[in-house]
DNA sequence: TTGTACGCGTTATCAG
DNA sequence: CTGATAACGCGTACAA
């Protein structure tokens, strides 16, 4: 029992492969007998004829596959991501093919290969810090690719990004007119722009609003321990004299190990230090206290990054697009502000 | 610039295409000449050749690739298995296409389709409800494939299974000698063997403890009104007179919704009632109880059905195999005793 | 409508 | 025994 090919189709039908190819793809222009069209289509059914996309994809050079780069599948904010990505690919006739970086730019190298080896039509990517050769190469490829989630310096490419820098001043206001003057930054340790935004946007709102800046403003974690440097961190925070009355925590990762640190050392959310986070994961719904976040428009991301890069696929020669779309602040409990 | 075919490294090397193939192969039974060898692998280098991998599959009939069917690649307990999967099919030397049925058949067999369309070598499946004669016509069309999860009656094929029964008793005896008398068990409305065995394992234990079952012992759930069902659900029977004492979970969706819920209602945990869940999830770390929970072996399920798999792809006609993985109960305060 | 070259490796076969 | 030739896998699309 082989495979069906258009062969056995063609005979079936007593006519050419031709024929058949042209009919199962629909491309009629060449007015082929109304009778012809219906032998062949009985005939594929009848044998239950499915083309072989391996054959299709050498001679037409597409795959229908679209490469998708995440840090990490297994990060909620990641696999929402990849789900809503999925569901677009699948639309518009693609197969998504999913890799997981680590943050780490041999891993993310190895994963473009891998993609461009299986010649995917296009690519997907949250690129990591140091990746900009990786990507060069691939424009020197004339892969067509969508950055997400972050973008690199040095790079023309086209991607989607958040207002990383505006929302972040907005959390910041709201947290210094809830009246919290000594607010906690804790972000990573990175070069990756989109993160470096948002202690950007932090630290410019704190200097609109005449807050002076101290050295332990912000909290630099690695984003390979960050269990064990929130814990010295904070540790180390909350031990001074100066204890912050507020926290903000820029991604997901940080808040969830923040949130069970500052639990665990007996802080009570908001009374004695209030708390944003970005992102939204559900771990926040367990947090007995509402949290105040930053929600990403995942929906928005993920079909946009879909749609543009079918549209690159399709087009060659298409101007850069940096398309900017819009968090929102969702205010919840913990930053109720003290003197209310 | 286009793309650099083994013509080209022929060319270059001076020798036949198909020395080149051989040596690029390590196919050197037929012992070539170092010479030889030196001069392709050089050429290849210089022109940085890359095989086509869809050329190769068309002659071999391998594709490389293992596709992944799961439930919802948004659901932790997937996206966690997702990613170690991932992992240990790289490391096999496969790429690793994933699918989210939504636990639909329909949508179900359109993935299983798509995934033998593209000729993926074999695929790893969390099965859905009905979807039998879709399994078998994959048995028919020789692709190998191994369930992971569930598995369905009337299917003879490979499984990686849990001890589902068995760890419910484990969790119900728990609960039972901790002093809790009347547990409600929350569990979907479903036909699913593994979770069918969860309320199984769950009623004997309660029998065996000579505790008796009334109507209210079990909460039905509909999958696709999760929130709802919980909230109308818990709403009556905690209006109840007689209140249940503990509510075991069995699911990561149904713990995280029905606590949200508890906690909602004000019910104070455990002291109130107590709470056991299955799965591990990041949302338990932020409750603030530390939760007793069903840990699931999830790097030996994904690594062994990766393996499975591999094996049944290259040896034919392989015994049937269905392993039985532990779970393990983690033990947390949401169950300490209300007597202790 | 149809014959057929082509996309690109793999491998059986055969000549040197 | 070395290594080149060519059939093959299967659709696509141009030329006839």
């Amino acid at each position: 029992m082989k495979r069906i090919s258009i062969k056995d189709v063609a005979l079936k039908a007593g006519v050419s492969i031709a024929s058949v190819s042209y009919v199962l793809n629909n491309k009629i222009d060449s007015r082929i007998p109304k009778e012809t069209i219906d032998k062949v289509k009985q005939a594929a059914e009848e044998l239950n004829y499915r083309p072989n996309n391996i054959a299709k994809s050498l001679k037409t050079q597409r795959t229908h596959i679209i490469g998708l780069v995440v840090a990490d599948i297994a990060n909620p904010y990641f696999s929402q991501l990849a789900r809503i990505i999925e569901d677009e690919a699948n639309k518009l006739g693609y197969t998504l093919l999913i890799g997981s970086s680590d943050e780490n730019a041999e891993k993310f190298e190895a994963l473009i290969n891998m993609f461009a080896d299986r010649q995917a039509d296009g690519l997907i990517i949250a690129p990591v810090e140091n990746s900009q050769k990786c990507l060069l190469k691939l424009q020197k490829q004339k892969i067509p690719f969508v950055l997400i989630d972050r973008y690199l310096s040095g790079i023309e490419a086209d991607s989607i990004q958040i207002n990383n820098y505006n929302i972040s001043q907005k959390v910041t206001e709201h947290l210094v007119n809830e009246g919290y003057k000594n607010i906690l930054l804790v972000a990573y340790k990175t070069e990756l722009q989109h993160l470096l935004q948002r202690t950007q946007g932090f630290l410019d709102t704190l200097e609109k609003n005449h807050l002076q800046i101290h050295k332990n403003q912000v909290l630099l974690i690695d984003k390979d321990a960050i269990d064990q440097d929130i814990n010295t961190g904070l540790d180390s925070i909350l031990s001074n004299t100066e204890k912050p009355d507020a926290v903000f925590f820029t991604s997901n990762k940080l808040a969830v190990s923040g949130l069970k640190k500052l639990t665990k050392s007996g802080v009570s959310i908001p009374q004695e230090i209030a708390v944003a986070a970005f992102d939204e994961t559900e771990a926040y719904e367990l947090f007995p206290v509402s949290l105040t976040y930053v929600k990403q428009p995942l929906s928005a991301i993920g079909t946009t990054a879909v749609q543009m890069l079918d549209k690159k696929i399709n087009t060659k020669l298409l101007p850069l697009q940096n398309v900017i779309l819009h968090a929102e602040l969702h205010i919840g409990e913990s930053t109720k502000s003290k003197h209310n």
